[in-house]
RNA sequence: GUGGUCGUAGCAUAAUGGUUAAUGCGCCAGAUUGUGAAUCUGGUUUAUGUGAGUUCAAAUCUCAUCGGCCACCCCA
């Protein structure tokens, strides 16, 4: 490559036929979610710095692209010494969110179940399947300290998956105040909570030795004592008795929850249940969530509870399946430039009939033409020549 | 952010440190065939990501940088 014409590492050109298949993707999740009547908003990209890093959002605010301060302003900070970026592109849909709750609360109904869909932007080292732009797309519900709102979440986000041919997801859950217990119990001190859940979270990968290991490397043998006693005797058959209740009320769906003792997620912000959404195909989470019930009183003064859950769209395309569309779309072929007027007036016809309706050139190479036309979501094509007056004397084919 | 690995034309590949960096696909032109097609000839061609260094000589070795991938970290 001689020239370099790419995008922004970590960032992607999405191609035509990506597009269409992200766009179907989107319409589906976002159908399900409207016909459950939820409800959906836009928020702005960027956010003051200062919101997006207030320790809401764990490491993630360490991934924050910020936005420097412009013109005489950044002078001044230059000079002075002060910050010098004072907006940040948003790293999740969550934080934006209960900013807008708390902006539009006035307007907005009592109990508020918001669909948002949007990129976000995370700083980090990109790998397959992780990029630095990423769509999401979240629900949330607002005004709700009830569990359903939970349960409407979890049975929200398996219909959207089922739609997309992905049965075997099943969301792994836990809670933050059962996980502060046993934190607490085996004797780590609050302020050093958080580091000791970044541990537990590893078990799966390290296993119930290293964890105990790593965790009597950080907090004495004492503390490796007595998480090895927990962790022996961890039932993560049975939920535990606070997510009881919400188990019990997704009845068949319960099959597709699974208790995770050692279940953390990184954001500083939950409060109570907490999900992440797995898939036996995909190496990393298809998405997460949980309850957050401080974070819009942070903003307004007012408490509100709220919960929400998020799907991670770059990763549920590379598995969804969806349904085929039907064969609508017809390449009008014509042999010559002399045909084009001929051509117009048969194409708004076909369009009028429902065809979604191209006209093309014939090129030199018939079969790659069509190949390239099939892989541009055409099914259908029809010879114009000049003998055809209208649509009805057309020989429509199959493109095979 | 840490460590590893890779980067050759529009795409896919080849080339012990040693000729003018090769081939296929695609594309373009012409010829032939004669129209849900091929074949032939020629071209596409300013291709070794970028910048330094070592060397008589670098795609090949070294360093830096940018980008991809992988493992951490964390996450959707």
């Amino acid at each position: 490559m001689a020239n370099q014409v790419n995008p922004p590492r970590g960032m992607r050109d999405i191609l035509p036929e990506d597009k269409v298949l992200r766009e179907r993707l989107i319409a589906s999740v976002r159908q399900g979610y409207l016909a459950r009547g939820f409800q959906e908003v836009e928020t702005p990209a960027l956010e003051d710095l200062s919101r997006l890093t207030s320790g809401q959002g764990g490491d993630n605010e360490k991934l924050v692209f910020q936005v420097l301060k412009r013109g005489d302003e950044l002078d001044a900070a230059i000079k002075s010494g002060s910050a010098l970026a004072d907006l940040g592109l948003r790293f999740d849909l969550t934080v934006p969110l209960t900013r807008y709750f708390a902006t539009n609360q006035a307007v907005l109904p009592r109990v508020f179940k918001a669909i948002q869909i949007g990129p976000v932007w995370r700083a980090e080292r990109p790998q397959k399947g992780r990029y630095r732009q990423f769509l999401q797309c979240d629900i949330d519900i607002i005004g709700d300290g009830s569990i359903l709102a939970e349960a409407e979440l979890l049975s929200a986000s398996l219909a959207a998956l089922t739609n997309l041919g992905l049965d075997d997801a099943v969301i792994r859950i836990n809670h933050r105040e059962v996980l502060i217990q046993s934190i607490s119990k085996i004797g780590v001190p609050e302020p050093e909570q958080l580091s000791a859940m970044v541990t537990i979270d590893k078990l799966d990968k390290l296993g119930m030795n290293g964890v105990t290991a790593e965790l009597g490397e950080k907090f004495g043998q004492s503390v490796a004592d007595a998480s090895f006693e927990w962790l022996s005797n961890l039932d993560q058959s049975r939920f535990p008795a606070i997510l009881q209740p919400l188990i019990d009320a997704m009845g068949p769906l319960a099959s597709k929850i699974r208790y995770d003792a050692s279940l953390v997620r990184g954001m500083g912000y939950y409060t109570g249940a907490i999900f992440e959404i797995e898939h036996p195909l995909a190496s990393s989470s298809i998405g997460g969530g949980g309850r957050y019930d401080s974070m819009v009183g942070k903003w307004s003064g007012t408490d509100a509870p709220a919960v929400g859950i998020s799907l991670g769209i770059e990763r549920i395309i590379e598995l969804a399946s969806l349904p085929k569309q039907q064969a609508s779309s017809l390449a009008l072929m014509i042999d010559s430039e002399d045909l084009t007027g001929q051509a117009l007036i048969i194409q708004s016809e076909l369009i009028a009939q429902g065809f979604r309706c191209r006209i093309e050139l014939r090129q030199k190479n018939f079969k790659v033409q069509m190949a390239s036309l099939t892989k541009q979501g055409f099914e259908k094509f029809a010879q114009l020549d000049s003998g055809t007056v209208r649509a009805s004397d057309l020989d429509i084919r199959m493109i095979d």
